[in-house]
DNA sequence: ACCGTAACCCTAACGGTTAGTGTTTCGCAA
DNA sequence: TTGCGAAACACTAACCGTTAGGGTTACGGT
């Protein structure tokens, strides 16, 4: 999969995630706000040009890893066993992803990420695409056979389930409490 | 309800209005990213500085009435009849939102707004809002007593609705199909 | 060994946004 | 009526994220 990259590869990777663990770093020591990218350019010995290489904004600094979100998200939908139902298999992703969110070590970013309307807002914005991109797996899948609409409503209240459960006291609790209404509102669109 | 309001007010709401229409007129006739804060206080014959006395942020000028859409929403949760249904009455508002989102007239606008990845985000950034001010509504109300949980999933369900509607091919039928959804979802609910 | 190009740097600018500092206009009461 | 405090507005200058333009270095394949 990862198979021996060149050294210009590993080089650009490096460059990336120096930038990355720079940014967070300043992110958390200062305030998302206080830290210009000039400052994380510096502090990473880079031109800022290189940080819109490598980052499309300020924001996807902090989210450097929400593509592996949304590929996980997809996959417990295609990768699940066969005839396996769709909602129990989401249930379970969207509980690990939760929990990962909520680990010890991410209390400090969430605090920051809810500090800023400017990262809640690019996060909203991340779950517009998630969404989006969970609905595609759906309408595809051959053994569900649901219309767009219903693909569509159901990608999106499980991404609310998410966002919910990522803000509750109780994050476990509250996917399972969501995750019962999303089973009503799917079983709800058998054809 | 708007009673008789100083001059000072007036001149106030006239320079706001006049300031909303300059814009609106300005970004479909040039295009949203073609025309500049400074284009529009020019036209409109202002300061810079009091555009933005008037408007949080150059994306908030297109969505000058979106208080309305958030009282509509918790009103439909709080004035309707004593012992009517929730979900049917919210199902009625946000048909009758959507229809007016997808009028005749607006086109354009949403043409505009889904061409401009700043005024998207704007909007669902909008929209989160009024989805915690209709759960607020929701668990605020005596004859529902369901759980914070049950009442933020229900809200961020409806506020789906209408984004996928406003969106879909058949916005009418989209919203139907949506509530059909929702409904089940919240019958799942009862305690 | 050599060439194409990907990664990077620097400078300068653009556009949204805000701070600082007046100036005008209105509402209110003495 | 007059005078005062505050609100609305103007002007300037800057800050900050972001991008364009144009150059340099170092890697990978030939």
């Amino acid at each position: 999969m990862t198979e021996p990259p060149g050294r210009r590869e590993r080089k650009k990777a490096a460059t990336r995630q120096k930038i990355a663990d720079t940014a967070l770093r300043l992110f958390l020591e200062r305030g998302y706000e206080a830290v210009g990218i000039r400052d994380v350019a510096a502090e990473a010995d880079v031109a800022v040009t290189t940080v819109f290489a490598h980052f499309a904004s300020k924001e996807a600094l902090v989210f450097e890893r929400d593509q592996d979100f949304e590929q996980r998200l997809t996959r417990a939908v295609t990768d699940r066993q066969p005839h396996e139902p769709l909602i129990p298999a989401l249930h379970r992703e969207v509980q690990a992803l939760v929990r990962h969110c909520t680990a010890e070590g991410s209390a400090p970013v969430r605090r920051m990420i809810d500090g800023s309307p400017a990262l809640r807002e690019y996060e909203e914005s991340m779950s517009l695409r998630h969404a989006q991109a969970l609905a595609a797996a759906l309408a595809a899948d051959p053994h569900l056979s649901r219309s767009a609409t219903a693909c569509r409503a159901t990608a999106r209240f499980a991404i609310d389930a998410y966002a919910l459960a990522c803000h509750a006291d109780d994050p476990g609790a509250t996917v399972d409490e969501v995750f019962r209404m999303i089973e009503a509102a799917w079983e709800a669109t058998t054809p």
